[in-house]
DNA sequence: CAAGATTGAACCCTCAATCTTA
DNA sequence: TAAGATTGAGGGTTCAATCTTG
């Protein structure tokens, strides 16, 4: 029957899994540690700031992130509570622009070599030696495209 | 300097981030369709109707999962509120001992064909024609050692 | 009306503090 | 006491229902 994966297969998934929560539970927790900053709240300031300049339009940082509404929505409350954002009427046509505070740019700002060294040390380092063009390909493979 | 990510660098992050994330979150949804079942649901059940034919020491469980006492305890009351399992007084020792319901059993039973279909569909699929022993090699090497 | 945004409920995870009991 | 387990608070995500407003 078809109803069960062998043993490669499975064997193949656990490692899988095991790798992709392993590299997100520390690049994460590296951040969070260096700079008090959680992987949303990095991917927020980026964008904002840095494609941004410092404003953008809350549905256009939404789809930039691939975040639906509400999920932004309700991440971006927390972060006004904390002073990284701050929300204002946009200036066209109706919606609300994301501001980044004083706080939230200097943030960003100190986030971004504890990103980098992150992302070295829990990625990057590791495959080492392998075929990255492989890895590559394979990699892209398995992002959803739709 | 050294604290930015090269563009190449940082490509191939975000191409692991959305593969990561968009397998995760597929297989997950796949099989909450199919069955009801979450992801850490269905963790909870195989373990202890498979290894432990079903009922199995809490804390053994917690460790055979890499889960922390708390994360498993939150968990298990979940489960419990949805009537999949149920507590009882270990055996011998002290401690807690977890039962698998017949709902639970039942459950497990269902979901283990939904799980198959989803791990082929989105991991074992999207990769054939690559060379999944270098690409097993890689993954291996992501995964924490500690 | 329809797009943009918010809210509430339910689920999930982590940390730190607190039982409970062999 | 120390191992096993629970709890509460706070952050994160999803879904469906509900504003709000151009």
């Amino acid at each position: 029957v078809d109803d069960r994966l062998t043993p490669a297969e499975l064997d193949l998934w656990h490692a899988w899994k095991l790798a992709a929560e392993s590299v997100r539970t520390q690049v994460a927790a590296d951040i969070m540690a260096a700079t008090g900053l959680s992987d949303p709240d990095f991917g927020v300031l980026t964008r904002v700031v840095e494609v941004g300049g410092g404003r953008m339009r809350q549905s256009e940082l939404a789809e930039s992130m691939g975040y639906h509404r509400s999920r932004l929505s309700h991440h971006l409350t927390r972060m006004e509570d904390r002073g990284l954002v701050a929300r204002e009427p946009a200036a066209a046509g109706g919606g609300v622009d994301v501001v980044a505070t004083e706080i939230g740019v200097a943030a960003v700002a100190d986030a971004r070599p504890a990103h980098a060294v992150a992302v070295r040390r829990h990625l990057l380092e590791p495959l080492v030696g392998c075929d990255l063009g492989a890895f590559r390909a394979a990699v892209d493979r398995l992002a959803v495209r739709a």
